[in-house]
DNA sequence: ATAAATAGGACTAAAATAGTCCCTTATTCG
DNA sequence: CGAATAAGGGACTATTTTAGTCCTATTTAT
């Protein structure tokens, strides 16, 4: 559970790359050389990173990729966005779909409250801790229930929001 | 991303029909009528959560299942790996794989890393947590990359432990 | 004995992921 | 200008994971 796809492992290892030649475009064929990633694959993580806004693209000879913002600045939650999609974490959760079982449901999207609890801790990482080689386990608090209840609209604007 | 699958939403819905009936046992085709989910799908939820030993079963005629534990003491984590097993966030971060891009990965484990944090963090909710209904968002506070280095010997039990 | 249950596993179908390829468009450089 | 380089977009196949069903064996109450 809570697996991020291999694409996404992938795209922090191209993201890696862009950040320790900041500033310098890199084509997709020179990171693939020197991450050993296959090139089709690099291709289709910088397009995916680039029509997301995390890296800005430059077409034509001599063209490449670049970090659109400091390292700092580029969250966890950004990449995988940027490489998943806005995916739910069940499928009652996403706001468009409709559960057959919402009659019976005593669940009530506590698996999804929990998702978007994530996806705000996961906001707090950037991508340069992400590299930081050797880190630590980060440590996430589970500060508890709220105990103001966030209304309905606000939950589906978060969830309209890609959780 | 972050997402637990189909039947750990389910799993959660037949835990909270146990624990709705507490000390009670109930056979899988009572909790699927009420529930309303297949009777082979509840069943095969059941067996895999007596064999993780979140549930305790009762064979024979007048048989069925009740929980093992006071849902105070079921965390999130339990349930997902009743369910869904010891699955690693990235293919590396399970200890028996290997990496075939090891020797250029410069990401280094840190996704497996958040993984960890997010299963402590998830340890701490209960399944009465998640079956108080209309809960709020949790919230998760990112703590930050702690000074102290965990030892990789560490790393590696929590990983065999099913990250 | 018989009926009611779980245990275990095999199996099929559906969906998500991974990975590749082809063609188009833009840009540089000779 | 034209050739080479590189990204953009999308289609497509294969693989893996997840979902869901079914069959047979075992256990237990009546």
């Amino acid at each position: 559970m809570l697996r991020i796809t291999k694409l996404t492992d992938y795209g922090t290892v191209v993201l890696a790359h862009l950040a320790a030649h900041d500033g310098y475009v890199c084509s997709a064929a020179d990171v693939a050389t020197v991450t050993g990633l296959a090139l089709p694959t690099v291709s289709k993580l910088l397009k995916l990173l680039a029509r997301s806004g995390l890296v800005i693209s430059t077409r034509g000879a001599s063209g490449g990729y670049k970090l659109s913002h400091n390292p700092d600045d580029i969250s966890a939650t950004d990449v995988i966005d940027a490489l998943e999609g806005p995916v739910a974490i069940t499928e009652c959760s996403s706001s468009n779909s409709h559960c057959e079982h919402e009659g019976v449901c005593s669940v009530g999207g506590a698996w999804r409250r929990i998702n978007i609890a994530m996806r705000r801790a996961l906001d707090d990482i950037s991508l340069t801790d992400l590299l930081r080689s050797n880190s630590p386990v980060p440590r996430f608090r589970f500060a508890g229930m709220p105990i103001t209840v966030e209304n309905e609209s606000n939950l589906r604007k978060d969830c309209s929001n890609g959780l």
